[in-house]
DNA sequence: GCATAAAGTTAGGCTTTCCTAATAATATTT
DNA sequence: AAATATTATTAGGAAAGCCTAACTTTATGC
């Protein structure tokens, strides 16, 4: 049933749910223009997404995220923000190449790595434990009282 | 000319280095089995290797690495490593997992991204800096006398 | 050294993802 | 409202990467 998603397809499907959040309606030229991929190409996608009942699409139709698809897309994008936002607060990198690289990382991150990411961003934001050693500390954190994540 | 590799390509260069470096011979079962595709997967991507100039082939013959293929080989296996290092190492996550998500992510991180990974470690491991924020201390590190790298 | 096994290759097919070109539907302009 | 422009879809095709099945080459065991 629930298959996985190609890069390819949570590409299109973040699209969809950031246009949908900064204009009303979603046109499949703006999701072409977005990915730099032709119009028909979207269409095709739209297609596939519909056929995991991803979004709602009928030909000519408006576009809409389904609750999954919606649900699927926060995923995506929490993805794509926790690591973008690591690679410039925390490694200071540029925020167009920590953009870019987000884009391409994010489809392949696991939840867990995902969540420790910003369980390490909030242990070296707060204040610094007096340790003389930040990994081994930011370790025993993890495996502290309120450890155990997925 | 030198076009990127995908990251089907690299995967199968990343094998045949670690193959290399842990038997004499390459056998395509070896990369096949390595991969968890069919040998007839392998001999198509030999001769895609091949055309690139990065695998020395020729039906039923030896397979070794270019000079070219190997210094590839070689980034894409840091790659790797410094990620793998940084999921186990720094976010304390288990052996296993590290090295699946390094295994996806390695083919989309940039270069400056991967170097930042590698300071930020050192920096981590290092003694200390007085300061209280340590996302602001290594910013200031990396824009430091010794900083620019690409 | 010959028969069998293992390894490697080729042929052909399928899926994904993209493209171009042609066509159809919708919006806009006058 | 008719002509034009824009947007969307379809048809058809290419490339990458994988597969299975059949065949060839090399290696192994007697």
């Amino acid at each position: 049933m629930s298959e996985l998603l190609s890069a390819s397809l949570e590409d299109y499907l973040e699209a969809i749910f950031q246009i949908v959040n900064s204009k009303q309606a979603v046109r499949a030229t703006d999701i072409s223009k977005r990915l730099g991929v032709t119009r028909s190409s979207v269409t095709g996608a739209l297609h596939a997404l519909c056929e995991k009942h991803l979004v709602n699409y009928s030909p000519y139709d408006v576009i809409t995220l389904t609750d999954k698809g919606e649900s699927i897309a926060r995923d995506i994008v929490r993805r794509h923000e926790v690591l973008k936002d690591f690679f410039t607060r925390v490694l200071a990198v540029e925020d167009d190449i920590a953009d870019e690289a987000a884009c391409k990382m994010e489809h392949a991150i696991p939840k867990k790595i995902i969540n420790r990411f910003v369980k390490f961003v909030k242990f070296i934001d707060g204040p610094i434990s007096n340790s003389k050693n930040i990994s081994k500390a930011f370790a025993r954190h993890c495996r502290g009282p309120e450890a155990k994540e997925k």
